[in-house]
RNA sequence: CGGGUUGUGGCUCAGCUUGGUAGAGCGCUCGGUUCGGGACCGAGAGGUCGCUGGUUCAAAUCCAGUCAACCCGACCA
């Protein structure tokens, strides 16, 4: 960097207050620091300070691509629909994609995220495993339609995206650069500063088997998440975790009395049972049209995403339909269902063999119920959101739960675009097959909501030196002495000529005010120059993180800060 | 898309129930006093009260419609 830059002249308006619109801590501090601002629902601008963030939080993703052999392009935003329609996606997508045409009525779309085009890319280029694999990424801004907009940089319609594809030969080398993008993300993380959990993921609109996301640990997290000691971690909604269930109590099948007492909570009061004790009956209708009465445990909740794996397209069935399926609201159980209703059940209770349920009847739960004795369960499916508490299923020991912002993921897609879209290669023995694919995405817009997110205080950002728009901010407490003024200059010099990235707070304000917005925009470290410490030839150096505040020579500040600066810089 | 809430100067909000001159604080401009943690005094500028229609002598206020934003839910980087 030239030259240090005038908070006079900065286009970073600050606000006293917080905006009504702002929840999240990230989003009501990038909009009070003059980071952000809204353009519509969605949709935002980055004003200077945010965009040098961004350009440094893509320089780290640049080299970490880079580093693990990935080329840099870019490829158009607008993609026409003749791709989509190829991979089947125009229809599948849905509204989430932006679709547009042109003046000839030509159908586009914005790109939500980029398989298709660099799929598309590559066929007619790579022809022989000879040249595999071959990664490709760029940065760019992905359009994604949401439902809801929300908090900030988190969810927008419009956001900054890395996205990386691989093309491999064999599912080994498929793996290899999985295996590196992970490595590489989980540097990304280390060196944007944010504490991340690679964690276990349904792969969802994208497709393909395996997929890992990386969650930035926060409360305000939209993603819920469990994790062990032993280092497993999982989304709750792909976790396939151990249930502890609890076992009904043995006996004799007794048919029970149980007025008007239709919900978990109410059958456990009533009887005096653990939640846990309890079978939680849904009734659905699956993808193929079919009355599916499905058991979990009572303290467990079936997952939607999980649920859609087993039963396709399913549905809670409505309350016409639970009358013409023959079935009771409340009072569902697997002995003596309608013929035709099919019953299945959670894993988790497989090796329970004492059930407390319903008996198909109004106001009548049966206790002692025996699986295999009283009742058959036709399959055992994976169904149930993963919660504190449950088993790990690696080493079995209890599991935490936490909040996340997923902030990347990384996908093996397999041969699903390559096939859909005929991107073959010649194989070591002559056979045309489909690329290997593998997909990785980091939302690099988010990622900066996220490293604020992790990185603040009640006065404001704390950024970390690696992702800081700026390293050091000079206060001079008066701008009109001429024995202050001078001095911060020729210590802005200074630190400029030590390659210091600078700002100096040259307006006429008042202490406090240079002081709020300096902790508010919160620059690793503030240089404060007063009367005071001019006089005995110092200046204080305030660390923003710690608070710290250090006399330091005036004539050695600038070595000063790049002794402590520079190592934390990993550029 | 369903449920809830809100639209009044750049920002935070009052006024609306009970119709009659559009308000406060912050910010902004000018003058002065101040000057190490969001100062004080004085003088100013700035608003088609989201939009459309209706009721009325008269609408920020009542009614209808509409648009937008925000929060909770389903989707995702």
């Amino acid at each position: 960097m030239k030259h240090w830059v005038k908070m006079s002249s900065l286009y970073a308006p600050t606000l006293k207050e917080d905006p009504a619109e702002a929840v999240l801590a990230s989003h009501r501090l990038l909009l009070r620091a003059g980071m952000i601002r809204k353009t519509a629902a969605g949709l935002y601008s980055y004003l200077p300070l945010a965009w040098r963030s961004l350009r440094k939080i893509e320089e780290i993703i640049r080299d970490e691509m880079d580093g693990i052999g990935a080329q840099e392009i870019l490829v158009p935003i607008l993609t026409p629909a003749e791709l989509w329609e190829e991979s089947g996606r125009w229809d599948v997508y849905g509204p989430e994609l932006m679709r547009l045409h042109d003046r000839h009525e030509r159908k586009f779309a914005l790109g939500p995220t980029h398989e298709e085009t660099f799929t598309d890319l590559v066929r007619n280029e790579l022809k022989s495993y000879k040249q595999l694999p071959v990664t490709l990424y760029q940065i760019q801004d992905k359009f994604r339609d949401e439902m809801r907009p929300r908090f900030g940089l988190m969810r927008g319609r419009e956001f900054i995206m890395k996205d990386a594809y691989s093309f491999s030969s064999t599912q080994e080398s498929l793996q290899e650069c999985y295996d590196a993008e992970k490595r590489a993300y989980a540097r990304i993380c280390e060196r944007t500063r944010i504490r991340a959990l690679p964690v276990i993921a349904d792969s969802g609109q994208i497709g393909g088997d395996t997929s890992v996301e990386f969650m930035a640990l926060a409360d305000a997290g939209e993603a819920a998440l469990v994790y062990c000691d032993c280092g497993y971690a999982a989304d709750t909604e792909a976790a396939t975790v151990k249930v502890h269930v609890e076992e009904g109590a043995a006996g004799e099948l007794e048919k029970v009395v149980t007025p008007e007492v239709s919900t978990i909570e109410d059958v456990a009061k009533f009887l005096h049972v653990h939640e846990g004790a309890t079978r939680k009956a849904l009734a659905l209708i699956d993808g193929d049209g079919r009355p599916v009465v499905c058991f979990v445990p009572g303290t467990h909740e079936l997952n939607e995403v999980k649920g859609e794996h087993v039963f396709g397209n399913y549905h809670l069935m409505s309350d016409e339909e639970l009358k013409e399926n023959g079935l009771v609201k409340g009072f569902i159980g697997p002995k003596d269902l309608p013929a035709g209703v099919r019953a299945v059940a959670d894993v988790s209770l497989k090796d329970s063999e004492w059930w407390l349920i319903g008996a198909n009847e109004k106001d009548f739960h049966f206790t002692h119920a025996k699986l295999g004795r009283d009742f058959e369960i036709d399959a055992w499916v994976d169904v149930v959101t993963a919660r504190e508490g449950d088993l790990c299923p690696v080493c079995g020991r209890p599991l935490h739960e936490a909040r996340g912002i997923e902030v990347s993921q990384v996908f093996q897609l397999g041969t699903k675009y390559s096939e859909a879209l005929g991107a073959t290669f010649t194989a070591e023995d002559g056979t045309e097959q489909p690329f290997l694919m593998g997909c990785y995405g980091i939302g690099v817009s988010r990622l900066l909501a996220a490293v604020v997110e992790q990185h603040n205080d009640e006065h404001g950002i704390i950024w970390p030196v690696c992702v800081a728009p700026y390293e050091v901010e000079i206060v001079p407490l008066s701008v009109g002495d001429d024995t202050v003024w001078p001095v911060a200059k020729q210590l802005a010099d200074s630190f400029v000529e030590a390659g210091l990235e600078t700002v100096v707070d040259d307006r006429d304000e008042r202490p406090g005010v240079k002081f709020a917005d300096a902790d508010l925009i919160g620059l690793p470290w503030q240089v404060i120059v007063g009367k005071r410490g001019v006089a005995n030839g110092v200046a204080e150096v305030k660390n923003r993180e710690t608070g710290e505040r250090v006399d330091v020579a005036l004539d050695e500040v600038a070595a000063w800060l790049v002794a402590r600066i520079a190592p934390l810089r990993q550029l």
